[in-house]
DNA sequence: GGCACCGGGCTCTGCCATAGGT
DNA sequence: ACCTATGGCAGAGCCCGGTGCC
């Protein structure tokens, strides 16, 4: 059909032809009617001043939407000049689904190639959403948090591939929920990309001895939804740093990686290195030794993950509080809960002369609700 | 009833670089 | 020459409660 088309291609002007045809395809495909008209002389002024020159009509809608002129502008101004694009059928799509007026405004803004979806694919990459997403609603909180996950990619084949492929590494419906509510950029990798890493995984676990490859990767992305929209060269270098510096037994290091280590894979390299560096100079300082930190890495890894500042700020509080170094090696989940948290337990403790000494420091990593039913029983228990 | 253990919930985007296509 | 699609990056915690053992 468009080959047909190409016999008329010229040196310029007949492209705008074969668009005009695409697009009165489109639209007795869909039945949705053409969005705008242009005048044929519009185009006939030169190539160069119809190629560089922003789509006036095509401003004017988005303004009508209310959609930021200036930050589309900024994100993809490519899309400012195309001749033929989708916008009000992407708005109605949305609206229909839900969205409101605004989201629609702020999904274009940010990012503007939302508009060049054709409605027979927006209607597919829906239903491809929707095997995963029970509701509507939720596909339109996802993508009012982030349009670019949804329509960076045009290709709902790989979308198609990507789900029956991580469906096929044993994530059950559930982790694939979390998955693309929590990392919907994964589902607009390229399989390639997707298969990579998990491969990567599997080699990992190979090399250390393990014989459950599979599960290995599987365990690990259940754990961190992020480490398939991170490169192999990150996660590596994580693995690699962590490895050289914990210096386990294959086995070992193999059980730590799978389990809650898999939080902290996905940090990105430098700030990993950095953390490492802090926290093992601070508890050194403190009169620890190499074997303490390690304790703390495996015990708790997410010690890494929060900034050096926030949690030296951390271990001053606990320690301020009366709390040992050694009681918090001991029970580093303390580490946990915000500075802010635990300053005002340790504060409330205080009144009532609670001792870490007899009682342990326990009572600090508690739910809220769980602690104020224990400071309850200790209150009332101390009138009698 | 109290405790330890464990896993899960929320949430993580928005920008830049570039290969490859027209 | 221009645009699209895609890979990659930096950034940086806190909280809750089910379950099973004693």
């Amino acid at each position: 059909m468009a080959s047909g088309f190409k016999v008329l291609k010229g040196p310029h002007g007949l492209s705008t032809l074969q668009q005009a045809f695409k697009c009165i395809t489109v639209q007795s495909v869909t039945g949705c009617p053409l969005q705008r008209f242009y005048s044929v002389t519009a185009n006939e002024n030169g190539a160069k001043a119809s190629v560089n020159a922003e789509n006036m009509s095509l401003l004017e809608n988005l303004n009508l939407l209310g959609v930021d002129v200036k930050m589309a502008r900024q994100r993809q101004p490519g899309v400012l000049r195309r001749i033929f694009t989708n916008e009000q059928g992407l708005a109605s799509f949305l609206q229909g689904k839900g969205a409101s007026r605004q989201t629609v405004a702020s999904i274009i803004s940010r990012y503007p190639r939302a508009i060049t979806r054709s409605l027979e694919h927006l209607e597919q990459r829906w239903q491809l959403w929707r095997n995963i997403f029970q509701t509507d609603e939720e596909i339109v909180a996802i993508l009012d948090r982030s349009p670019e996950s949804f329509f960076r990619s045009s290709d709902n084949n790989n979308l198609k591939k990507n789900i029956a492929y991580l469906s096929s590494l044993g994530l059950s419906n559930k982790d694939l929920h979390r998955l693309l509510a929590t990392a919907p950029r994964t589902f607009s990798n390229s399989l390639e990309l997707n298969r990579q890493m998990v491969e990567f995984l599997e080699d990992v676990c190979v090399e250390l001895g393990g014989t459950g490859p599979k599960e290995f990767a599987k365990a690990i992305i259940s754990r961190n939804l992020y480490v398939l929209i991170r490169s192999t060269k990150r996660v590596k270098a994580n693995i690699d740093n962590l490895r050289a510096t914990l210096k386990l037994s294959d086995a070992e290091f193999l059980t730590a990686l799978q389990g809650p280590v898999a939080k902290i894979l996905d940090l990105s390299n430098e700030y990993l290195k950095n953390n490492l560096a802090i926290l093992q100079g601070r508890l050194i300082a403190l009169g620890s030794c190499e074997e303490d930190v390690k304790k703390l890495i495996i015990g708790y890894p997410m010690a890494l993950y929060i900034g050096a500042v926030t949690l030296s700020t951390k271990l001053d509080c606990l320690l301020q509080g009366g709390i040992t170094m050694k009681q918090i090696l001991d029970r580093p989940k303390v580490l946990d809960y915000s500075t802010k948290n635990v300053a005002a337990r340790l504060e409330e403790l205080r009144g009532i002369n609670y001792d870490f000494k007899a009682n342990g420091i326990g009572i600090l990593d508690l739910s809220r609700k769980r602690f104020s039913a224990k400071i309850e029983k200790l209150v009332t228990s101390t009138d009698e």
